[in-house]
DNA sequence: AAAATTTATGCACACGCTTGCATATATTAT
DNA sequence: ATAATATATGCAAGCGTGTGCATAAATTTT
């Protein structure tokens, strides 16, 4: 049975037309779902078409209507792993919410090199996508705003530009990072505490920074910001080292996210601390290993699947009602409190 | 500055074709390099396009070519848990394949309970691919082969399906899990040995199981397997438990994956076992945590950013030159020796 | 230099769908 | 019953590309 060129042929309108004894141009009302049609060709055009399995060309409708029904998820990767700012948490939020609406994702992943010097992306000149989702810190400001003064709608994730009024899906930072800290400062007294912590310039940087400086200022202690250029274990190894390098003091740190968390308590025990009697660690993101981790992370969770939901139907929602003004869409983060940070359990 | 309810105008070929004074068919084929057109026009209309940026329509070109470059990618997912079949190392791999070529990668997960009922993917009905690339043993084989047999094009990631002459990428399972077995059973000497398999109609458990099978027996010891109906965390956990009310006495175990692994190195210690003094595990896989657990797993190397790179490479060949005959590709594997198999180091 | 050949380009239609406009039919008002 | 309106449907053009066929221009052959 050898293979086609291309896929079998597939049923078009006109193939339901014939069967049906009608117009190619009826039975696209009907499918659409157009007003003024008699009930009686109705039924019998949807009869013939769900019995020949029909669905639409995307191409030809896409051609028609210039809506694909395809929206972009771009994110980007490191040179050096193969991981990226794109979890699978988020993909699959995003992929539910454009299931219910019947639309599709295409993924993307942009080198973090080369992302400085782009200011377009192939799927959108080529006109593949009605729509993007930019997932992480990390995609480029001037990126994001050539799309948008192009007029490609877009949803930011994980990412906040003040530059131009665009949608954004965050979740609450400050909250979760402030109610982490205060979490920590509650389980016993530390008189010095650190934040480990990615680019400033990174939204989830920053404002879980914040979150955690006003905790530690509220308790009267003074902060203390440790900045790396990325937020990978590695980093946070490196980070912790250099820290008790200058602070030997330190008994309570809160880390960007789960991943440097890690790498930092894998640090302090090398450096003959024990975790968490002498440094306790509170993390961020709520990672699948961070409750299988020795000890099992205090973190606070993340939710990565409703983000990718969320942006997806904000995006939808602006490619089918037009001109809505832009939104922020905060989503609440949970503290979820296991054995890292010092608390009984 | 509003949204326009659409992209914002993009040049065509018919632009092109007026600025450089020509018309749109010979736009056309200078683009597609199609020969037969003279140098001065050549380099005349590309100077156009390059100028007006141009980037042709998929749609349209789609529509006329049924070509349309974009390659599906399909995982399940599970009900419970926000993961699925598709790890974004295959997604990068893949994608990094298709930007190569000027493909884009379409990815959608179906949930596991429907993929039982269902025989088609709206992304083939609806014409938005030209192949796909299915990850997963829990991919139905009924699917699959519905799709075989209406021509669409395919190959399968992790996956084995003996009815069709399908392409495959698959990692050296069998050759893997020998490998690891061998070496647990060199570190110190065994009596009784186990492997925690997930279905045995999974590839990926019956050809780890196998390797492992030839290894003991080769040792002159008795296979042991336990099968479960999934490769969760929490799977690995039940399998332990059930695995020490029955044989006590067991003193190394290679589980089908890391998850299952660390799962059952928790059920291990919790009924007051050593790990790895007392028992020894292997996993298989080498997640991005594998490394960061305690004890630091010993397990082996797979290459998924490989395989999806592999995957999406033949599928385009496939696609672009037509009917090649299938193949199967395997992909090595690499013992990664930690300390949970209880080597020195 | 005229005829035969090759080379370069344009025309027009096709791909499958949507949609404004015209028209035929059914409904209501006079 | 006829006119006026509302309802249901078909026709044809258009979306942006690709491509077979015809033709015009350039080249070679006689």
């Amino acid at each position: 049975m050898a293979y086609e060129h291309s896929l079998i042929m597939a049923p078009t309108l006109k193939d339901i037309a014939e069967k049906a004894g009608v117009s190619p141009s009826t039975v696209s009302r009907v499918l659409s779902g157009r007003p003024g049609i008699s009930e009686a060709t109705r039924v019998k055009v949807l009869e013939v078409a769900r019995e020949l399995n029909y669905a639409p060309d995307m191409s030809a409708q896409g051609l028609a209507t210039t809506q694909l029904k395809n929206i972009g998820l771009v994110g980007y990767k490191y040179r050096t792993r193969w991981a990226g700012s794109m979890a699978p948490a988020d993909i699959l939020g995003a992929d539910a919410a454009a299931q219910k609406h019947g639309y599709h994702i295409i993924t993307t992943y942009v080198d973090s090199e080369q992302m400085k010097s782009i200011t377009s992306l192939p799927m959108v000149d080529e006109r593949r996508v009605d729509g993007l989702v930019a997932i992480g810190p990390g995609i480029s400001t001037r990126l994001i705003l050539h799309l948008h003064s192009r007029g490609v709608p877009i949803v930011l994730m994980d990412n906040f530009i003040a530059e131009a009024p665009i949608d954004r899906v965050l979740c609450e930072n400050h909250e979760g990072a402030y109610a982490a800290t205060r979490h920590l400062l509650a389980v016993r007294s530390h008189k010095r505490t650190a934040f480990i912590s990615g680019p400033i310039s990174w939204t989830s940087s920053r404002e879980r920074y914040e979150g955690y400086a006003q905790a530690v200022t509220e308790a009267g202690l003074e902060p203390l910001r440790i900045e790396m250029p990325n937020t990978i274990y590695e980093t946070g190894y490196q980070a912790m080292r250099e820290l008790l390098r200058e602070h030997p003091d330190v008994t309570a740190v809160m880390a960007v996210n789960d991943a440097t968390a890690i790498g930092a308590i894998k640090a302090a025990r090398e450096a003959g601390y024990r975790v968490p009697e002498d440094i306790a660690f509170v993390g961020f993101d709520d990672v699948d290993w961070a409750s299988l981790h020795d000890p099992p992370l205090t973190t606070v969770r993340v939710p990565r699947f409703e983000m990718g939901y969320q942006a997806v139907e904000r995006l939808i929602e602006r490619l089918e009602r037009g001109d809505v003004p832009p939104i922020t869409i905060r989503l609440a983060c949970e503290l979820v409190i296991r054995r890292s940070c010092g608390a009984n359990r």
